[in-house]
DNA sequence: TAAAATAACTTAATCGTTAAAGTGATTTTA
DNA sequence: TAAAATCACTTTAACGATTAAGTTATTTTA
């Protein structure tokens, strides 16, 4: 039962375990004819090298931490099977962790995967004036943002992250809903502590203004980014005398939510109210649902904050750039703001 | 930059590092007063114990992998999440690994895993024979099955399971659609090399078989669990001159794939088309969707699976004895089938 | 062909922690 | 009150790997 060591090894063959493990990780210093000869029985003994012992004296882990608020968003999961991929492609393993929403959380999970020895992290859920970034970077620990970034200039100039452009997207997003005649617009918006919220709020106010459109105060709803959370604040918004006729919301989950609140007010969609969301979840396409939304490739950010984030941990003697990576964003017109049905009336 | 480690904290406070380890984790054999003076200390340095050290030592990894076949199918992600939630409530972490469908990434994983001392496996894509199982035997590595099993019983005896009643669930299902009148129906199922796509088929021929009702070899398709892979064989069963009424199809994600061809056939739902679904995902209760299903509470599977595992874990020295959870299903009725138009004719 | 370099090893130290086996001093027991 | 037990520590060894620093024997160089 006891696993096989590298000592076992040595003693089978009368070599010592520095030659075992010179043989075994293709160091020089060891003969074609005893390398061969110590290649085979460890295998045919099954040996598995013990990663605490390994991980001790190198201090790599292969271990990175995904930190995001709830693995069953779809928004998360996408990512997460993007980051989850390349992590293991390039030889690393992935631990995953959900902060529920708690900054609280969030901390213990970052100084637990610290005392771990994690070589990195990639972190979904900062947030504006997080000390948890500020713990970061005091224990020197690589990390990747991914999602969402901190956008104070002063500190963003140091972290690498991966993001959309949040500002862009939701700039479309309003223009598209100003072109299809509507001016009573309402905004659920995520948490205002994170950068995509502040930046997509940015975007559509922006848009407003170039039409000549004010969001009344009343409508705009700051309620975090869960479906729940979007659902009561959309009932909220929609029980108004004076409700909007169309509603920009800051997440596809989210806007499966106010979809709901919709649908149990017994208002029609598009007819009676447009939604428009934001990250184009591989649910919005569905039948029956066809939202329409502005692309995010999750898939693709995870993927590609793992590779930044391994790129850092590799060459870690670089200078002190730091590596962002912005993704472009597009429209999808589907069937939930009336374009199909009307067309733009400016 | 160099981690605090038990020696600084032993040189500051001039006692051996033995004490240090005994006043921090609570061990007899140290006063009052110098333990307290070793905890503030610990604190006041930041000490953080290294887990390689321990594990070294201790053999104990606090990890336990999780291996999900797609973490982005609804199913798992919300599996995953129960299954994370109660392993770090129990001092654990979770590494998440995704299997892609196949059998040689399973292995893969597993190697892994145990190659890196990880403390235990909660695997949700058994397959019947599957090779990896008797690894998991042979390398005494507490693990459980969640959600699909072995169901020889030579072998399933001595495994640790939290699974679904399908058998039942399918049978409800099954008896619902012939209650409403269909006879012809078919069937996409999952993997038959997967325990639930089996129980499941059992329970649905029993069913029909109660009615009278023979499936259609020809209506009968395998196609694996993917929402993708659901779509395609539906297409190829709506094809037909002679096509079914009403589909019972062994996963809600499956189903919204047969959503998608059947409207892409323009067939309606339920009107032309009657689609019964297996899982009750979360998306499934959408307005739009509304897909009749039956329970499967993966969250409850998740935290069952977690927790078992690690009792298993903790209390090595048990008996022989196996747990197995079974948990009920209930028909959910939603207007995927036409009950809600029709009722029930028999 | 003697000195230097190289190849193929081994020995010993180390990573940070825990566990087993001491060591005195103090307290309990008979 | 002498022997036994307890307490509060320390010293030493171990976990399984890697690395730095030897040690031979063999080959190369000048």
């Amino acid at each position: 039962m006891n696993r096989i060591t590298i000592k076992d090894i040595a003693r089978q063959l009368e070599v010592s375990t520095t030659t075992i493990s010179n043989a075994l990780n293709d160091k020089p210093g060891v003969g074609m004819v005893v390398r061969e000869k110590i290649v085979k029985m460890a295998r045919k003994m099954g040996y598995q090298p013990n990663y605490f012992a390994k991980g001790l004296v190198s201090r790599q882990s292969f271990a990175i931490g995904l930190i995001v608020s709830n693995i069953a968003d779809p928004f998360n999961s996408e990512l997460a099977l993007g980051a989850q991929e390349k992590i293991n492609d390039l030889g690393y393993n992935m631990m995953l962790f959900n902060t529920k929403h708690s900054n609280e959380n969030e901390k213990r999970i970052i100084e637990m995967l610290i005392s771990r020895g994690t070589d990195g992290i990639v972190l979904s859920t900062a947030l504006q004036d997080d000390p948890n970034i500020d713990l970061l970077n005091e224990m020197q620990i690589p990390y990747v943002l991914v999602n969402r970034l901190i956008l104070n200039p002063k500190k963003a100039g140091r972290i690498d992250s991966v993001s959309v452009d949040s500002y862009g997207g939701s700039y479309k997003a309003a223009t598209h809903l100003c072109r299809l005649g509507h001016t009573k617009i309402g905004i659920i918006a995520g948490d205002m502590q994170a950068s995509n919220a502040i930046l997509l709020t940015q975007g559509s106010n922006d848009a407003f203004a170039e039409f000549g459109i004010s969001i009344r105060p009343d409508l705009f709803v700051e309620c975090g980014f869960s479906r729940r959370k979007a659902f009561q604040a959309a009932q909220g918004i929609l029980a108004k005398k004076n409700r909007p006729t169309a509603l920009l919301i800051q997440g596809d989950n989210m806007a499966l939510g106010v979809r709901e609140a919709a649908y149990k007010a017994s208002l029609k969609i598009p007819e009676d109210l447009a939604i428009i969301g934001c990250d184009d979840i591989s649910i919005s396409s569905l039948a029956g649902i066809e939202l329409t939304t502005v692309t995010q490739n999750q898939y693709k950010m995870g993927m590609a904050s793992a590779q930044m984030l391994i790129n850092k941990i590799k060459g870690q003697n670089q200078s002190g750039s730091s590596s962002k990576i912005v993704m472009e964003t597009e429209l999808i017109i589907r069937n939930s703001c009336g374009f199909n049905l009307r067309g733009y009336v400016r």
